[in-house]
RNA sequence: GCGCCCUUAGCUCAGCCGGAUAGAGCAACCGCCUUCUAAGCGGUAGGUCAGUGGUUCGAGUCCACUAGGGCGCGCCA
């Protein structure tokens, strides 16, 4: 079970990417030898712009030449009074040049202020280099994503390369509840971010249908199997799944098997009985999957492994490279399990990869571990193709991290990485109280109630507005409030706005084409507004976004970067109401209209771009 | 006891491989608006980034230690 819990993580040494493991750039502004995918970051552009200028620099003899310019980067400073775009490059480079970082920057300043998209250059605090881009600049990166539509910040970063992301994966042996659902949205969102950033993405849930606990499903749908023929079975007994959801299940059984297990020994229907509950318990939970939205291509099963014998085979893998001994391992510290005694196991010489202690592989019944299985299970994931691997479990899972990554090392000989995401509890609540429909003890609220009453949509989008690794308050009333302070709402509201002022334009200007790419050709330079090349600032950062956010694993970036954008483009509504001439609608002035128009479709592009990562459905009117 | 994670404004949280004066929403305070395009709008105030020390030209960000909180700690998954 790796769907839920309480402590945090950061992504720590798991990344997938190295830090020097750039993506090529287009080497030119010029349209003509853009790749297909990933040509509009205008950071990139003037990045590689500036890191031409300092090799010019360098065979003019005013730098040294060969200078290492990875630590370079451009991107937007945090106060807009600096500028567009600023670089460290004077900074970084003043050490390998040994020249004062304010020197190099003027040498930079001069060359930079000569590029025709830039419009002021200047070097500013200890020897950043501030530029300011013209607007045509910025015509040109809206007309771009009006051109590209939902596809707008689309990158090729990834540059193809497979990544298995493992979300879910919870036991089937119930319902999903809230807990469950936060790690299948950020899985599923995370997947499809790192599609957008151009990675080869197979989306894969684990099913623990081997261990102990689906043993005791199958006796509990014994229970229920019983009480179906009609027994009175009163309390269910300790150690079994109290939940009713088992009921269903039980008459089926009784109508397949009839009376013939009802006084038989556990060994005669434990398979049967098993192999039906699991199946059962996997069609519910993928339903639960399918009103959230939720999606994988791959179910990999864990009693299958076991049945190929990969489990076993994995395991003389590791044999072979002598990581696998029989020992006895310390006691562990603080409070010892009532019977614990030191007896000999087999053990994975998980500290040679930066464990804290090696890890059993076997129970002292002598069937494997759920370890043993993991370990197969990734083992197989990597001959698959994927040396990258994120999983996705509940913070729970905390102390099972570093054993599962040192098991990665050894599987691959260092090649393959595992990212583990950990994700922080849900708390339930509504309207500020905590939410526990416990009808008796113990039963969580299932998720499938959770979605009927606030909408998938809902949930997947709250979800996201935290990072994996901290707590969230998942508040029923509060996440359907019509308020700023409800970001689902406050974005959803810029969408279905900006489709608003679309359809008082199409009665308007009957003749005037809506769609995207036609507003892309229409003439821009009536933007004039700081607040609207602000506003194309805003979304021409979209691309960045997404890169930094694919790269970090963190998808919830891209809800608060959804936030600001909605924030800006109300905002701009609102100066409207008090300066008439702001308004996106003109009527007297066609020509002025279709440039706001064409803002107005921008925004509501980056908008649906960005939810589509969430896989959350923009909408075009508030109901 | 050990390991991992967390600690940023009164509250809930952002802060992009270390970068310039640390941001947003709510709450508070002060104004405005009341149909003009759609569920209000604008502004003010609020911080020893838990603490101490270190690395660095530069630390909320990296390192060490301390305090508080969470999770985990052989044959559960």
């Amino acid at each position: 079970m790796r769907g839920q819990g309480a402590a945090g993580d950061r992504p720590g040494g798991g990344r997938l990417h190295r830090r020097n493991d750039r993506p090529l750039c287009p080497r030119r502004i010029s349209a003509a030898f853009r790749h297909a995918r990933d040509t509009m970051n205008i950071f990139k552009i003037l990045r590689d712009d500036i890191v031409k200028t300092i090799e010019d620099l360098g065979r003019q003899g005013k730098l040294p030449a060969g200078l290492d310019t990875s630590r370079v980067t451009a991107e937007p400073p945090r106060e807009a009074g600096h500028g567009d775009i600023s670089t460290n490059a004077a900074m970084v480079l003043a050490k390998a040049a040994a020249m004062n970082p304010r020197d190099i920057a003027q040498l930079l300043v001069a060359e930079l202020a000569r590029l025709p998209a830039v419009s002021a250059a200047e070097t500013a605090g200890p020897g950043f280099v501030n530029l300011r881009l013209t607007d045509p600049v910025w015509y040109a990166q809206l007309a771009d994503l009006l051109a590209a539509g939902t596809a707008y910040g689309d990158s090729d970063m990834g540059r193809g390369r497979r990544v298995n992301v493992e979300y879910v994966s919870a036991n089937p042996t119930g319902p999903m509840h809230v807990g469950h659902a936060r790690g299948a949205v950020v899985g599923d969102a995370l997947a499809s971010l790192l599609a957008k950033a151009g990675f080869d993405v197979t989306r894969e849930y684990y099913i623990n249908d081997a261990g102990a606990q689906v043993d005791v499903l199958a006796r509990s749908a014994h229970l229920r199997y019983r009480e179906a023929l009609g027994e009175v079975i009163g309390e269910i007994p300790e150690g079994l799944y109290p939940g009713d959801y088992l009921c269903p299940l039980g008459r089926a059984l009784a109508e397949r098997f009839g009376r013939r297990y009802l006084e038989a020994p556990e060994s005669d229907w434990l398979a049967e009985f098993r192999e039906a509950a699991v199946a059962a318990m996997m069609e519910m939970i993928k339903e639960d999957l399918v009103r959230l939205g939720v999606r994988h291509d791959v179910f990999a099963s864990e009693r299958q492994l076991h049945a190929e014998g990969k489990v076993a085979a994995a395991l003389e893998f590791l044999t072979g490279q002598d990581l696998i001994y029989t020992g006895v391992l310390e006691p562990p510290k603080g409070k010892l399990p009532d019977d614990w005694e030191a007896r000999p196991q087999t053990l994975f010489r998980a500290t040679r990869f930066g464990d804290d202690v090696d890890r059993p592989l076997r129970k002292s019944d002598g069937s494997w571990t759920y370890f043993a299985s993991d370990i197969a299970y990734h083992l197989d994931k990597y001959r698959r193709g994927f040396a990258h691997m994120i999983d996705v479990w509940g913070a729970d899972h905390g102390g099972y991290v570093k054993r599962m990554q040192a098991a990665v090392k050894a599987l691959t000989g260092g090649d393959g990485g595992l990212d583990v995401k950990l994700c922080q509890m849900v708390n339930l609540l509504k309207n500020g109280e905590p939410y526990k429909m416990s009808k008796r003890a113990g039963t969580f609220v299932t998720l499938r109630e959770v979605v009927d009453e606030v909408g998938k949509e809902v949930v997947r989008f709250i979800m996201l507005t935290r990072k994996n690794d901290a707590q969230l308050d998942f508040d029923l009333v509060k996440v359907l409030e019509q308020s700023r302070d409800n970001p689902v709402f406050y974005v959803q509201y810029a969408h279905a706005r900006a489709h608003s002022v679309l359809r008082h334009a199409a009665e308007m200007f009957p003749g005037l084409a809506l769609d995207g790419p036609s507003l892309a050709g229409t003439t821009l330079d009536r933007l004039t507004d700081p607040a609207e090349i602000a506003l194309i600032r805003q979304m021409a950062g979209w691309p960045r976004l997404v890169e930094s956010a694919a790269e970090a694993h963190e998808p919830h970036r891209v809800a608060f970067y959804l936030y600001d954008l909605a924030a800006a483009f109300h905002g701009l509504w609102n100066k409207g109401k008090d300066e008439v001439a702001l308004r996106f609608l003109v009527a007297e002035d066609q020509g002025l209209s279709a440039a706001r128009l064409a803002l107005v479709r921008g925004v509501a592009t980056v908008v649906a771009s960005g939810l589509a990562v969430f896989g959350v459905q923009p909408v075009e009117e508030m109901r």
